[in-house]
DNA sequence: AAAAATATGTTGATTTTTCAACAAAAGGAG
DNA sequence: CTCCTTTTGTTGAAAAATCAACATATTTTT
């Protein structure tokens, strides 16, 4: 497990906990890692939620798939990022999404319920988890409330202006790259990837965009 | 506070504390009540957050409005279920919705940092109180799947016909009330007033479902 | 390097939403 | 009960999204 200590540091998960308790209490957490090739499904829609994944390495896609097949991109989960906490902390039977790693990948995955009641070596580092859950959590709240700040425009132009604008003040740069191809852009701002495509081409024309591939600049 | 313990010991946040304690810790939390006329304001967007809100009577709406002035409705609180608590532990310095009361409405308030931080009387009962909030927000963030499952819809059929679905599953019943008139609805489902309406007469006219103000059945 | 597969851009026809304006109905106040 | 306000339904024109089909470009595979 020491290779992922870096990574692991980072996840909100372990904050404000050192680097040698981190690594025994991975062992007490039963904590066990997994590699998934490109497009391979971490967890499928409608499982039962146990396990909380944090990205070690590659990249995850949250997805929602509709009855009629539609495809709805809920987030992309990059390394010390966790992924499906919400769904294990609340013991949802069946999930509403699945997640699909994006690149080759190697996910940690850590049974919630190690983390939420306390072992049988009485560990006491339980409190601090509950708590760092709770705060990742207040922040995935407002992860939604953006979303849906975006998807609630009614028009492709005014949700993919917002986004990008969101997108821009988060990396703190005019230029800036996204996590999504044309397709999953469209499936993320919920709108037509066709449509997408040309509102693209207008913002380019009349000089409010730049872009080239996944790299955007807000002139 | 004691007249509002029917109520409270039903709050999530107080969940699996006993009565007695609850009084004590309230004084403790530093819990104050305030009471709301019909559409004023219990909190501002852009205000910075400090407070849970706790419904104990009437109901608030949270609210969402943009640059160009369209509401966008996020939920409905009634009594015994708290607000604002994802903006709270998280500490954002700007709330992006407001809290508007629907009715005459008692709000009891708690300053969250009293929950997360030990008090100078070392009360034994924050650990368990964190516990429920980040149960809590694992269910807020469920709600969020399950408006996402709404919204993404791109016709305001589908978007009406998944929302009742799901309502009548919650209820329990096909025949069932929604907390919104007919512009709310429309501010929740992100479509337009006037499309929502004739697309509920349009169901209605097909035997799709049966509709009486506020009452809905599915058939 | 060529072939195959995938992703992106473009177009026009069709469907749906939005918008604005008004009529009808319901609710509230005096 | 009547007047006034608010909510809801209805309509048609305009705007925008969706859909389908295809051309082009890019990436991956062989």
């Amino acid at each position: 497990m020491k290779k992922y200590l870096e990574i692991l540091r980072k996840c909100p998960l372990f904050f404000g906990i050192e680097d040698e308790s981190l690594i025994k209490m991975l062992d007490c957490l039963g904590a066990r890692v997994e590699s998934f090739d490109k497009k391979y499904t971490v967890f499928a829609e409608g499982t039962p939620a146990k396990y909380i994944g944090i990205v070690l390495s590659g990249s995850v896609k949250i997805i929602q798939i509709d009855y009629y097949g539609n495809r709805s991109i809920l987030s992309s989960v990059f390394p010390s990022e966790m992924f499906a906490e919400a769904f294990a902390c609340a013991n949802t039977r069946s999930m509403p999404v699945s997640a699909v790693a994006d690149e080759m990948s190697e996910i940690m995955f850590i049974d919630c319920d190690h983390i939420l009641h306390t072992c049988q070596n009485n560990c006491g580092f339980h409190q601090q988890l509950i708590y760092n859950l709770m705060k990742d959590l207040a922040n995935k709240t407002l992860m939604f409330h953006q979303r849906i700040e975006i998807t609630s425009k009614r028009t492709t132009r005014e949700k993919l202006l917002t986004y990008l604008s969101i997108q821009a003040k988060s990396a703190e740069s005019s230029v800036f790259d996204i996590p999504y191809d044309r397709q999953e852009l469209a499936d993320f701002l919920e709108v037509e990837r066709s449509g997408l495509s040309s509102e693209i081409g207008k913002l380019v024309k009349e000089g409010v965009i730049k872009n080239k591939k996944n790299q955007f600049e807000i002139l």
